[in-house]
DNA sequence: CTTGGCTTTAATGTATACTTATATTCTTTG
DNA sequence: CAAAGAATATAAGTATACATTAAAGCCAAG
């Protein structure tokens, strides 16, 4: 990263996901200069690039907040991010080496204890890796962009779910399907398994707007 | 658009998607602020944005250009987008209204006579209203957002099919396999209609590439 | 006391000046 | 004559100054 605009916009991205700004702080240029010690500049211009993205929102005048999801938009996200991870998990299914494959079922082997002993921060690095490995398997970079930047925009509303103790064994499972799917290289099976995964039978759907209305009352107090 | 970057921004959209800028062409920013009258700043802020979708490809110190698409990623996104449109297909065939299905009927009647006649011009701004109204019938804003970002990006390699006088009519059947499903609430056939259009039996895949290298061949010998 | 309008202020948007890095060209040396 | 290196030029990146607009605060009038 050459240019500070790349440097500052990679900061603020992780002072979103992280849930330092959060969904309605306003981004101010002048704050954000003085802070990554940049003139204005380069600050506004990642502030522009994550508008782009739709990470964060600029209304002309009137500067730049995180972008805020009403209910029906991050519902929208939530169902598009599963058809994107599946038909990722479709065509891993189909395209996935043998070393890779080898990697996916090593890693969900290794995820099994964390996942028995409710150990959320050890399965979470787990799944990155797992869900990284059918991404590599697709064979198809875009989608895989895609997927990331869907799972960006969901972070702050999406993120929990695993720190729950029953979604811990429960995603394991899951996985387990994925994984048998693409070991028989059935790309129905592994297309349905990983639907099933993301939406965790619907349940994920309910947590999501659960969530939210959870946390805008905790902005209320704030 | 009250920014003067944002109108750059829809301008040099448009050359793209015009293809008056092609695959490689260099965008300096000093031609563009002089071409539309405005300083430096904006003109970069506007690269700076379409870099962030990545209709332009950015490196440090040495400029912008129009991204260009090896055959692997034209692919993958054209996957992607058969992804994308048949899942905006299976949601429109549960939720779309009685009127918008009205209007999507209409529209298919009013392509008919283009399509027989290879009537191109006609026949491809009736394409765009069908899919348009796809999307609003999938009440999924966020899937209509990702398929006309990936449309865009595709846009210089993907458009001609449609100028093919054999694939309009084509076309019209498909569009008519769609319409069958959606009116029937069928989201499984529905999906797999539009799966089948957006891919038209495979062919695109091997006309998206034999234009590919049919254009490469044609810039080198400008 | 409240409301409407004006004034001031602060932040966004734009222009330009300045810095830095890269590329090209010219010169020098082998 | 060729190759390598230095110098210069050009364009990207950054800083800052200026312009413009919206928002907030204040004063006056009803």
């Amino acid at each position: 990263m050459a240019r500070a605009s790349d440097t500052v916009r990679g900061l603020i991205e992780k002072e979103i996901s992280r849930g330092k700004l959060r969904p309605g702080d306003l981004i101010d240029e002048k704050m954000l200069s003085e802070r990554f010690q940049v003139s204005r500049t380069p600050a506004r211009e990642a502030i522009m690039q994550l508008a782009a993205t739709g990470l964060v929102q600029m209304r002309p005048r009137h500067g730049a907040v995180v972008s805020e999801l009403s209910a029906d938009e991050a519902v929208a996200m939530l169902e598009t991010l599963a058809c994107l991870e599946s038909e990722a998990a479709a065509l891993a299914a189909q395209r996935i080496r043998q070393e890779e494959l080898d990697a996916l079922i090593a890693v969900h082997a290794e995820s099994e204890a964390a996942a028995h002993s409710h150990d959320s921060k050890s399965y979470i690095e787990c799944n990155g890796r797992f869900h990284g490995l059918i991404y590599k398997g697709a064979r198809n970079t875009y989608i895989a962009d895609l997927i990331r930047q869907t799972r960006s925009r969901l972070a702050y509303y999406h993120t929990s779910s695993l720190y729950q103790r029953s979604r811990v064994e429960r995603s394991w499972v899951e996985h387990g399907n994925v994984v048998k799917a693409i070991e028989k290289g059935d790309p129905e099976e592994a297309q349905a398994a990983m639907r099933d995964h993301i939406l965790s039978g619907g349940r994920v759907y309910a947590d999501l707007v659960a969530t939210m209305t959870h946390k805008k009352e905790s902005e209320n107090t704030d």
